[in-house]
DNA sequence: GCCGTTTTCGGCCCGACTGTTTTCAGTCG
């Protein structure tokens, strides 16, 4: 259901994090670390490649190109397999909890036997972890945090990971002979940011083809409930997906129904309840009479209760029913809109393609123009120097001469300072296309510094776009707390945009927070932040987050035609 | 384990923070 290559990278991660606990060397955990991460944004399938070809991949050499091939004839590996006897899978969940790294958990594992969350929690709870070396009162406290954060994540996950289950489902049964239509519902037809379970709706007169079909999927670990209208089932991930069959009739019904959100279907059962009528996954019905009016598509069951057709991510009850009443509902930008991706790495700094890649991927998307923006030398890991991204320029401005159809913009991705301050002198900063500045680190600095240094940042002339404003990190850390309504109107007063970052971990501004942006008048701007080619199409979870945040195309200055948006720039 | 060259082994993103310890290991970005 998903590419080999992120098989094969979460297998390779793995084996890094057993080398890690398991205190085997540092670089050879670092060596597969690298290469799971190349793997997973390559750009060619590796399932379809040899030995020879799999050595062309950055980080990959002999040993693990020969793991990867064992892996795609057998299913397996053995020499993961062999550590896998040695760690107990639990121990390995346990460095997912931030704050616990591989050595701590070898600890708690080789100390006190503890191989799952459960039983780190009952040890905590029975102070058990006092008397270990290097564990104290705040470690626990850390721990403890750490673990409120991933449950309150749940069993949630991201929003690309179940778009592609779905769409590999929906593809899957549509197949099927007697099918009319299949599509996903639910919370990811809103793109919500993390998906709880799947449903999907398949109309057809038949529904046993389809039950089959589902119990019978090669990913299918569990049938949960099996009946003639509904399966469920658990995937070998653990995620539950419920495939319901409809009659052809009641299509536009069972889509609305199962779309939701509950609370939006509330508000519109209780507007067909003033009309007399009944609304159920059924159709519209005359309380009366019982006689059906139309069920057939969502688009006949809104125009009946005097709604316009509303676009699944406004669905939330959040004034959307009163806003198609008077006819004032958005019209949104949607992905075919977006001219061109504004904040996007290469292998210069942490990305994983060369910049000719990156833009020959993004020409493929048929952009209009398209930035680079490689991190500044603040971010010492990423170790640039003028002179790197001086050479880089020559190349873009030789590539862009090259490129018909496509501008290329030449930026850079600033950090924003524990006082507000960004990389270069403001001379340098005036010499790129675009500049887009991001917090990076000291997160916990008072709300007070905080806001005062992102507003600092937004102030700065030569300031574009604020990257990935929050920086929260969806189920691993919240963002950071400033007074954000501070933010916004600076932003709004030095025509700075706010980001929304299109990455299914970030998803940052939030829908919430664009509602509350947008009220200070300020623009956004749409960007996949991608590392590598596979990342571009993050896009479309971008567009979805600003959807539900209501935006339209003037919200968003990279829907603009350049000479537009290079206006805005310069502003 | 990978990479690059100084072609056969030494270096591998680096700095900061935190909580522990009492001089530093572990974790993170």
């Amino acid at each position: 259901m998903v590419r080999a290559n992120e098989e094969v990278q979460a297998l390779l991660q793995e084996y890094a994090d057993l080398i890690a606990i398991t205190g085997g060397d540092a670089f050879k955990a670092r060596a597969y670390e690298k290469a799971a991460r190349a793997v997973g944004g390559y750009h060619a399938d590796v399932s379809q490649l040899d030995a020879g070809q799999l050595r062309e991949i950055p980080n990959v050499g002999r040993s693990i190109a020969d793991k990867i091939v064992e892996f795609l004839h057998s299913g397996h590996v053995s020499a993961i397999e062999e550590r896998r006897e040695t760690i107990p899978a639990g121990v390995r969940e346990l460095i997912t909890i931030p704050m616990l790294g591989p050595k701590k958990a070898l600890v708690l594992y080789e100390e006190l036997g503890i191989s799952s969350v459960d039983q780190l929690l009952d040890a905590i709870h029975e102070e058990r972890l006092r008397d270990l070396k290097g564990f104290g009162e705040k470690t626990e406290e850390n721990i403890l945090h750490g673990i409120a954060l991933m449950q309150k994540a749940g069993d949630r996950i991201l929003l690309d990971a179940a778009m592609d289950t779905a769409e590999q489902i929906v593809a899957e049964l549509s197949r099927i002979t007697g099918c009319g239509r299949c599509c996903y519902a639910g919370s990811l037809r809103r793109m919500c940011e993390t998906i709880g379970d799947i449903d999907i709706l398949v109309a057809s007169e038949q529904s046993r083809p389809f039950m089959n079909a589902v119990a019978g999927l090669p990913y299918t670990a569990e049938v949960i409930a099996r009946g003639e209208k509904k399966t469920s089932i658990r995937t070998t991930k653990g995620l539950q997906i419920d495939v319901r069959v409809l009659p052809p009739e009641s299509w536009g019904a069972g889509l609305q129904y199962f779309t939701g959100s509950k609370a939006h279907n509330i508000r519109t059962r209780e507007i067909a309840v003033r009309h007399k009528l009944k609304l159920s996954e059924y159709g519209l019905f005359r309380v009366k009479s019982g006689k059906k009016i139309t069920s057939e598509t969502e688009e006949e069951i809104y125009a009946r209760l005097g709604l316009p057709w509303i676009p699944p991510t406004l669905r939330e009850d959040r004034g959307e029913i009163a806003a198609g009443l008077r006819g004032e509902l958005p019209d949104l930008l949607d992905e075919a809109d977006i001219r061109g991706d504004l904040h996007t790495h290469t292998d210069l700094t942490d990305g994983l393609a060369s910049l000719e890649d990156m833009v020959a991927a993004a020409a493929g998307r048929g952009y209009a123009y398209y930035a680079i923006t490689d991190h500044a030398p603040d971010l010492a890991m990423q170790r640039m120097t003028k002179e790197k991204i001086l050479a880089q320029r020559e190349r873009v401005r030789e590539l862009d001469r090259r490129h018909n159809g496509m501008r290329l913009l030449h930026g850079t991705e600033l950090n924003i300072g524990p006082e507000g301050e960004v990389d270069w002198p403001r001379d340098f900063l005036e010499t790129f296309d675009l500049c887009v500045a991001s917090v990076h680190s000291h997160f916990n600095q008072s709300r007070h510094d905080l806001t005062r240094r992102l507003v600092r940042a937004c102030e700065n002339p030569w300031v574009a776009v604020i990257g990935h404003p929050t920086t929260r990190l969806l189920g691993k850390r919240p963002g950071i707390d400033a007074d954000f309504d501070a933010v916004f109107e600076a932003c709004a007063r030095t025509a700075t945009a706010l980001e929304i970052n299109a990455h299914p971990n970030r998803l940052d501004l939030c829908d919430e927070d664009i509602l509350r942006a947008k009220r200070y008048g300020v623009k956004f701007a749409v960007n996949s932040d991608a590392h590598a080619t596979t990342h571009l199409p993050y896009m479309r979870y971008g567009v979805g987050t600003a959807q539900r945040g209501w935006l339209t195309t003037d919200d968003v200055i990279n829907t603009w035609p350049l000479t537009k948006l290079r206006r805005f720039l310069r502003h």
